[in-house]
DNA sequence: AAGAACTAGTTTATGCCTAAACTATTTTCG
DNA sequence: CGAAAATAGTTTAGGCATAAACTAGTTCTT
C-alpha cells in the first residue's frame, strides 16, 4: 500500500498532508515569533530567550538551578550560561550558591528583574492574544488539544529513530 | 470589561488560553525541529536551513534569485548569502549571473544537489509523517485549517503594532 | 544625461543555538 | 576508604539569525 505509492514515484508530487501541515506550522510559529521578538527589542531592548528565562523564574521565588532551566527551556546548558550572564549584567537575576551542592547555582529574579518582567509579560500577553485573535475560543481550545497530542506523541517516541535492534 | 480584569490584578494568574496555546505550539515546533535537525545532521551531515534552501530550488530548474529565497524562507538577506556559500562549497548549488541585471544571481541546484536533496527529502518526509503520526487525517486537516487562519491574520496585521497616528 | 532613489547582494557586529570537550564537585560502589 | 561514574556548570568551535551599514548596479525624475 505505502510501497505502491513509492513505486509510482509520485511521492514528491503528493506532498502528504503531514508535510503541508508541518510547513504551515513552521510558518505560523515564525510569524508570531518575529512579531514578539520585534516587540521585545523595540519596547524593552530585550530578546525572546531572556524573556523566556525570566518567565521561568517568575513563579519560583527561591529560584531555579541552571540545569532545570535548561530542561524547562529545552535548550542546551551552555546556552543557559550565556543568557544568565546577560541577565546578571542587566541586574535582572542573580546567581546564588546552593548550600549542599558546591557545583550548582540557584538563579533568582532580583527586585528589578521582577518589575521588569511584569511589564514585559503584560505586553507579551497582548501580542499573543492579538496573534491568535482570529480564532474563536472553541478553535483555540481545539488547536490546543490537537497540539497536545502531537506533543505527547513526540515525547513518547524520542530517540527511537534508529532502533533497529 | 477587559479593564476590570486588569484592575483586579489577576491577569498573570489567568494565563489566557491564547498564551497557553502559544507556549504549546512553540514546544511542538521545537520538538519536531530538534528531531529533524538531528536526522539531517546524523544521516546527511547537513542542517535545516540548508535543506530548506535546497527544497526551495527543487521545483524551479532555472533557479531563484537570492532575494526571492530570502522572501520565501522568511529570513534576512545576509543569511541567504551564508547558506548559499556553504552549499556552493559542498557543490550542491551554483550561482549563475542574471543577464539583464548585473546585481543579481540565480541560484540553481547542481546535478549532485538534486540527487542529494532527493535522498534528504525522502527521509525528511518520513520523519514528519512520524511526528504527526498520532493524528487522524481529519485532525491533520483541522489543524491545517486553523493554522491557516492564524497565518492569514498575521499577514494582515503586520506592522500595525504602533499605529496610533 | 545626471543626480537621487531604489534594489540585489554582501559584510559586520552581536546574540542564540548546538555538540562536544573541559573543570570541578558529588555520588556510587568495589 | 578511594577509584570510577555521574552531575552542574562553563568553554569552545561552528552555524544561523538579526539589524544595520556598505557596494555596486538599476531605475526614476527632471
Amino acid at each position: 500500500m505505502d510501497k505502491e505509492a513509492r513505486l509510482h514515484g509520485t511521492t514528491m508530487a503528493e506532498h502528504p498532508q503531514a508535510l503541508r501541515l508541518w510547513l504551515r506550522m513552521l510558518t505560523c510559529t515564525q510569524l508570531v515569533e518575529t512579531q514578539v521578538r520585534a516587540g521585545l527589542r523595540e519596547s524593552f531592548a530585550s530578546t525572546l530567550p531572556r524573556f523566556d528565562l525570566l518567565a521561568q523564574l517568575e513563579r519560583v521565588p527561591e529560584g531555579m538551578k541552571m540545569k532545570d532551566l535548561s530542561r524547562r527551556m529545552m535548550v542546551t546548558g551552555g546556552n543557559i550560561t550565556g543568557i544568565t550572564d546577560q541577565l546578571v549584567t542587566e541586574g535582572l537575576v542573580q546567581r546564588v550558591a546552593v548550600p549542599d551542592d558546591g557545583r550548582a547555582f540557584r538563579v533568582k529574579l532580583t527586585a528589578k528583574g521582577r518589575k521588569q518582567f511584569g511589564a514585559m509579560a503584560r505586553a507579551h500577553e497582548d501580542w499573543i492574544v492579538q496573534a491568535f485573535g482570529s480564532l474563536s475560543d472553541k478553535e483555540v481550545s481545539t488547536l490546543h488539544r490537537l497540539l497536545g497530542k502531537v506533543k505527547e506523541h513526540s515525547h513518547n517516541t524520542k530517540n527511537l529513530s534508529t532502533d533497529t535492534l
